[in-house]
This record gives C-alpha cells, structure tokens and sequence, in this order.
DNA sequence: GAAAATATTTAGGGAATCCAAATTTTATTT
DNA sequence: AAATAAAATTTGGATTCCCTAAATATTTTC
C-alpha cells in the first residue's frame, strides 16, 4: 500500500499522542502536533480509516491499527537512524538532526533502511535517548524518571532528554549536560523547585525546576 | 528562494537535454525525461521563467538562467554523492542506486551536503563514472570515448557508463565488466560492429556494437 | 507558398492538501 | 434539562501538479 508523506506524518502524530495516554487521539491534539488547521484533519482521519490504517471514531477520536502502528513504528525508526547517522558520521549537534531527519525518515526504500541500520550498528537509542525500533518494530524499553525525581545524593546518568527543541538542547549544550553524564543532585531549592547538581563529578549548577522535569535519568 | 521538489526535476530535465546540445529544450523533450504530457510542461516553464530560474520563449524554447543552472547542478550534486554513498558505505550495486539517489536528492539541508561531500571525501566522479560538481558548482571534466571507437589493440581503462539503467548495468555486471577495468579491443567484426575484446588483462568475450556505445573509456 | 507534420497553448477537470468561517455535535455546568 | 462551552464537521475556497481534447502556431516538405 503506498502510503504519502502526509499520511505518514499523521501516522506519526497519531502515534506520540496515543503513546502515553493509552487510548485515542481527537482531531484537535493532531491538528496541534501537526501545526495545521483542525478542519484539515478530518478529511484525513476519514481517509486513513478507509485506509484501516486507524479506526476512526467522531466522539472518541483515532486510534491505529495494527498497520497503521506498523507504518508509524517504521516512519519512526527511520527517523531515529537518520538522527544516529548524523550526529555519528556527519558531525550534527543532537540540535541540529530533527529538521533533517524528518525529511530523511519519508525516503522509501527498504534496503537503505536495512543497510543504515547495519552500518549504524543497529542502534538501540538515538542522539536525543529516544529508543529505535528494531526491523520488526519492537521498541526497546528504557527504564528513566525524571531528574526533578531523584532523592537527594543519589548518583545518576543522564539517559534521555524529554524535549528535543532545539532551544532546550542547546541550553543543555551550554550547561555542558549530555547524555551518559553522571549527576548527583546536591539540593533542592524550597521556593522554586531549582537544583542545585553536581556533574560529572566535578562542575556544580543550578538547573531549573523546568529543565529537571525534560531530563531523564537512571 | 523555495523551490518546489517537481521544480528541481524539471530543472535536472533541461539541465540534461541542453548539456550536449547546447541551446534550449522544447516542451516535448522536457515532457518526455518527466514522463508526463507534453501539455502540462507549458504552465510549468511559465513559472520558472517568472521565478527567473529560466528564460522561457515559445518557438526556442526553455534554457536555465545563471541561478536556474546552479540549482539544477546543486540537485545533481546531491544526486551522485547520495549514490556514492549509497555503493560505498551501504553496499548498493551501481544498479540499484538511482532511484534511492532520486529521492534523497531532494533533500535540503546545506550542512548535510557539505557534510555528506566532507565524509565521502569529496569525490570527483559517482559510481557510474558521471562527474560530481563540486560545491561551487564547477563539474570535473572526463575526457573519455566510447568504447567502440578504440582502435585494435589499444589498450584503455573504462571510466564511465553512459547508459544508467539497471538493465544495462546488470548486463555489465554479468559480463564482469566494471569501472577501472582495462580493456584491450582484439577484433572487431565486420557484419555487426561488435566487438572481440580482452578484459582484465585474463578474458575475452563478445561486447555487441550497441553495449560498446554506452561504455566509455579512456 | 500550401499542405502536412510537429509542437505548444488553451480550456476544462481532477486529486491531494490546506485554510477560514459557519454550523453541528458533544460535553459540561448550573 | 436548558444553557454554555468545547470540539468536530461542513462548506466554500485556494494551491500545486497533472491530464485529455481541442485549438493554434510553427516548422518542414513537396
């Protein structure tokens, strides 16, 4: 079935909405995610269940189908691999790979698929922590809570950030915060929640109360 | 300035119909490289002229301006480092890369090109021999001449195809015959043009005159 | 230079997406 | 349950390409 970007990107949208909250998405959190009007989404919910690429359902929203996740799961290892490509052998920051790789992630052709993830190791984790489906779209599971959430004391390794804005990876960049990162969080301030965290086991900083809740650590 | 993907193929369409001839394209050649009809070209090179990527007359014909042509080359570029990517780090024959190549090229992002060309090296040629234009645009030149105008016992190297169909190319591989190999013409029958050649310095065998067109050598 | 052949343009449509505004349906409050 | 608020849908357009068939131009041939 051939299946088109846009359709794609709504498979994806679909997707991240219904990864969390277990159950279906409405036409506004998709119109949302897809920066488009929600008038436009209609149409295509209706086309995508004809399509049984999601069961469709005006008072409950959508939901996909087995093949529908199937797609969305392969749009989305795509993109995972690419941003692994780019920061690996082509010298993107993790802030720099999102824009690209969301145009690389609609390229069809499964033996590049194949032979990126061979080149690239099959990675298990992409630049930004996010997991990469594996060829049968099996998403490995990465166990993390959120900074703002560790006891005080406690030594923990960043593995995830929660945000991939580019603004927010580049404040961690300045910070000098990356992944695999040793934190130990020293206090916690009372009135606004901030951190005050020693990094890799020497640099001492404050993180706010915000950036503690988009980094994931184990 | 955007330029549309169905943009960019049709200024990779006039860009190889007025290579050799030097001049300008018809609507019909153009209509043909797209495959689609010849009426639907008109509106199309209306919009490129207005766009000022060519200059467009009715009874001449389409010819890119000064920006059109270094669009067009900078999509070819794409074109040819995705295909050497393609064959050297994901082990793609040179018979499977132009279609991947022809999406990929559409890609943008100035840093990934720069990227991609610094990773591979910076490479002059593609893996069919067609020469890469470098990041100011200027396209290496290969003397070369086909195969079927080496004198008897000449020997040469083959350095291009000129013919990039999987067809063709597969028949090359059966044959054996690759870029770099040498080639020594040993006989050339009189009745058909085709020609008795050593390859490799180690076998001979029959090349039709229409195969010997295609390949070229230096 | 007129007829024949070839190339281009026009006119009328269609498919895929998108939007804004108006309307309808559903959910929430009182 | 009626009123209000929120969400979804419909309507009427727009845009970008593409198509077919018919009308025009242009070029070639006799």
């Amino acid at each position: 079935m051939i299946i088109s970007i846009t359709e794609e990107n709504y498979l994806k949208a679909i997707f991240s909405a219904t990864t969390h909250t277990t159950g279906r998405v409405g036409n506004q959190l998709i119109a949302e995610k897809l920066t488009i009007n929600p008038a436009s989404v209609t149409e295509m919910l209706r086309k995508l269940d004809e399509k049984k690429l999601i069961s469709y359902d005006r008072t409950n929203g959508a939901k996909l189908t087995k093949e529908g996740l199937k797609a969305a799961v392969k749009v989305i290892r795509k993109h995972r691999l690419w941003e692994t490509f780019l920061v690996e052998h082509l010298n993107f920051t993790w802030a720099e790979v999102h824009e690209v790789a969301e145009q690389l992630e609609h390229i069809q052709s499964d033996k590049l698929l194949n032979e990126l993830g061979n080149f690239l190791g099959n990675p298990n984790f992409d630049p930004h922590g996010d997991p990469i489906p594996d060829g049968n779209g099996k998403i490995p599971i990465l166990k993390s809570k959120i900074l703002a959430e560790v006891e005080i004391g406690r030594k923990v390794k960043v593995v995830k950030v929660a945000d991939n804005t580019a603004s927010f990876l580049k404040y961690l960049d300045k910070q000098g915060i990356a992944l695999t990162d040793t934190i130990i969080v020293k206090e916690v301030q009372d009135f606004d929640k901030s951190l005050l965290v020693e990094l890799k086991g020497k640099i001492e900083l404050y993180l706010s109360a915000e950036a503690a809740k988009k980094i994931m650590v184990e």
